[in-house]
DNA sequence: AATTTAAATGAATTATAATTCATTATCTAA
DNA sequence: TTAGATAATGAATTATAATTCATTTAAATT
């Protein structure tokens, strides 16, 4: 296995995530993987330890790089509702961007322990974005302050993730990142009329 | 394999959703679902058609009851208010009594073609009463009248689920039934203050 | 150009677990 | 009480696919 990461590394990641989104991470095999990456089996092996491997490295991949976009994307706004706005934004862009990653975290997220927790970890750091925005949103007198927040963030987050399966659901045929607005104007006013 | 629904039927199909929801219906063996229901493993065979089948009746039968238990539970209500109020608390009150059938339902739903049918059926039967019951509330004045109702009921779906999902990741340890009302003030007012 | 080193190959091996089925146990009814 | 029917068993078989590694090919070095 080698260290640095090369050009062919990225290749097999790529083709594993395409089969992986389309067979699901059991019923992927690793001839399917090389063939779609234009390599032999064994190759695979000089690459990553073992299957579990491939799906390990997709994932922390995949996560690093989309939490940096959150994080940044969160920066961006002044206040809480500015905020929120450019993180569902920023949620639906990344994954409309890479459908077979919305896929993967969609549905393979349950197979390996470490995967498991790596996943614990970007929804515990998501849902502590998601805290921290609603406190700002109550300090500054935009939010209730009698929201439950442990409630409000899981709400907000599952809401996104259901907007998002429905969309892999539909073969992403449509727009996923113009339901960022609608979507964060029914967190805040509800559908009450 | 026998026609009628016997005892041992039952038992073994308990004992796979209890391993399924362990282990993950790949991870799980038959060997383990045998075990767990006292019987040696060439008996399930008797009773299903292979390993495929046992999750497939396993999520049909679940899926049969919970659906006849949420219709009625709608019907209780008046408004539309009253109808959503009594959906999300039979959905929650549903799967907290039934932990096994809520970790299956999250989790293992994309693996067999027949049973991503059966789900999107379920899921397209409750995104049709969340129709029904948000058209009520905009004939009443209880519902704004422009909201865009495809992205409601994804959103209020996706909302209950995750409040699911983290009720199962916190190994059902608190009440799930009374995040209920919470949810349902959540999607009616917002979190504007 | 020859030699050494590194990378890649893919057929053979190994591991795992689903499924079968000959045998045994249990039940039923005359 | 026993013959026949039905149900259950679990070791042997089969199927599948992950992984290995002896061999080949390509790249780098002198």
């Amino acid at each position: 296995m080698q260290k640095n990461k090369s050009e062919k590394y990225n290749k097999i990641l790529n083709s594993a995530g395409a089969v992986f989104a389309e067979y699901g991470f059991y019923k992927a095999t690793i001839s399917q993987i090389a063939a779609q990456a234009g390599v032999a089996d064994g190759t695979l092996y000089l690459y990553f330890k073992n299957k579990d491997d491939i799906l390990y490295q997709f994932i922390s991949f995949k996560t690093i790089a989309v939490f940096k976009e959150m994080n940044a994307a969160v920066e961006k706004g002044g206040n809480a509702e500015e905020k929120l706005r450019h993180l569902i934004r920023c949620h639906l862009r990344e994954f409309q961007n890479d459908k077979n990653m919305a896929i993967i975290f969609q549905s393979e997220v349950r197979y390996l322990r470490d995967i498991e927790s790596q996943i614990k970890d970007i929804s515990k750091m998501y849902l502590d974005l998601l805290s921290d925005i609603i406190e700002q949103g109550q300090i500054e007198g935009s939010m209730r302050q009698d929201l439950f927040v442990g409630l409000v963030k899981r709400y907000i987050l599952g809401a996104v993730e259901g907007v998002i399966s429905t969309w892999v659901s539909a073969d992403g045929r449509y727009d996923l990142v113009s339901m960022a607005d609608p979507l964060v104007d029914l967190y805040l006013t509800g559908v009450r009329g």
